[in-house]
DNA sequence: ATTGCTCAATTGTTCAACACTTGACAAGCT
DNA sequence: AGCTTGTCAAGTGTTGAACAATTGAGCAAT
């Protein structure tokens, strides 16, 4: 089933990897529950390996183990998104102020991140374009060439996705934030890191302020055109992930 | 020493601090393999428990997991150092340079943390005295009020200090550093963040020189012979686990 | 010396069973 | 009714045993 070079990959860790992207994606959704039997044999995988998966994910953050309770998607309280708020502005920004080397390979990956923001955004696809917009921060976070900062920062903006899935995309506005990105990378290319992460700090204060306005008023009111409030199952449609972060 | 009001932990977190704990107090050496069976059986505890548990410690990155290989407690490279020096540096500048707000209850703490320190040390008890320099700057972290940025201290602490169980007190002088942290409280209860701040980034450039220093030096100690397993030559001499980071 | 093989040891994975919690529902009480 | 108590099903926590897959090392053959 699978073409790898070398298999050498724990059946664990492949389902610890399908259950992210899944969760990742807003298949599932935050709060849902993760019964880990239906869930095994779902996958055609014994209980233990599922268990295995599941403990992955939990110490990652994107899941809640409940002891005797069972496992659900993590669901993000405000205080949290300040948190993780507060963590990006300090990674990011130290990123770019301590940014005296700009390997050339990553800034063309950082134009790229940039050209293809713009270009899904353009094309209203909407997940798209918050993959691009994450893979600019990331990529800038590769500045500082630190793996395990890295990975840290993955894991905080993974917990941001988990909880932003239920962000509907009608309630702002990707567009407008182009022109930021592209302004970003242009002040970074030319070395003005001033410039650069003062822009990006008001940047990341936008983004907590309108994802913060979005967290209090979508609380539980679907009040927008929803077009049939009836049966909402899970793993609907991608209308309702996409969400500048 | 954390009799929480009801003992609702699973086995496997128990046995993961169980490990944790041998693993930091230097009982089991970086490199050494943990083989699965005889451990679990060691702990009356199943295998697949066991596995459990050391699936935790590989994710927080104190054992190192080789497939089908069994796993490791982790060994730091020099490379592993320098990033985890930049991130001290990055993380405990900022929380220093970002504390306008210092808790009194935090400042008592961390007076107290630079008095056992200053105790220990002259008592000669390093091992404690370790504890005390790394609460200290723990408890600098928790001027941030970030619990995931505290996680990840610990976590990038506990990585450090597993490889630096091999350290020999007799290389350094731990004694030297009571007055720096002296100062740095000072200063800090002054309100004087830059100059903090600036001493702070100071000693830690020091620390990692001094470790680097021991590290390169230590490299080529006698080489022992091939695996004489079976037999855990745990909790051998304590003189070898005192290094000030 | 190199290659190829066997073989023991260890890990990866599965399965089945049991103990323990929890939540819900029904029975019994004031 | 309102409340407690008992029972029960469902799900998780843990165990123990089994088998498959992989590795490393010793040994035979070239």
């Amino acid at each position: 089933m699978d073409r790898s070079p070398i298999h050498r990959v724990s059946v664990a860790d492949q389902v610890a990897g399908i259950l992210r992207q899944r969760v990742l994606d807003g298949e599932l959704r935050p709060g849902s529950a993760l019964p880990e039997i239906p869930l095994a044999a779902s996958l055609g995988v014994s209980r233990n390996t599922m268990r295995e998966a599941v403990r992955i994910l939990s110490l990652e953050g994107l899941l809640k183990r409940n002891i005797h309770r069972g496992v659900t998607v993590a669901q993000l309280s405000m205080r949290d998104v300040q948190e993780i708020y507060d963590l990006r502005r300090m990674i990011e920004v130290q990123a770019i102020r301590g940014a005296k080397k700009r390997p050339p390979e990553l800034m063309q990956q950082l134009e790229a991140a940039v050209d293809g923001y713009e270009r899904t955004v353009r094309s209203r696809d909407w997940s798209q374009a918050v993959n691009w917009d994450l893979q600019f921060h990331t990529l800038i976070i590769h500045l500082r060439g630190n793996k395990r900062l890295e990975n840290f920062y993955q894991k905080v903006i993974g917990e941001l996705r988990v909880g932003m899935v239920l962000v509907d995309r009608s309630h702002n506005d990707p567009g407008a934030l182009v022109p930021v990105h592209r302004k970003l990378y242009q002040l970074l290319s030319a070395g003005k890191l001033k410039q650069c992460a003062d822009l990006l700090l008001q940047h990341l204060d936008d983004s907590e302020a309108r994802l913060g306005g979005i967290m209090a008023g979508e609380i539980d009111s679907p009040a927008r055109g929803k077009t049939a409030r009836g049966n909402h199952k899970a793993a609907d449609e991608s209308s309702s992930r996409a969400a500048a972060l």
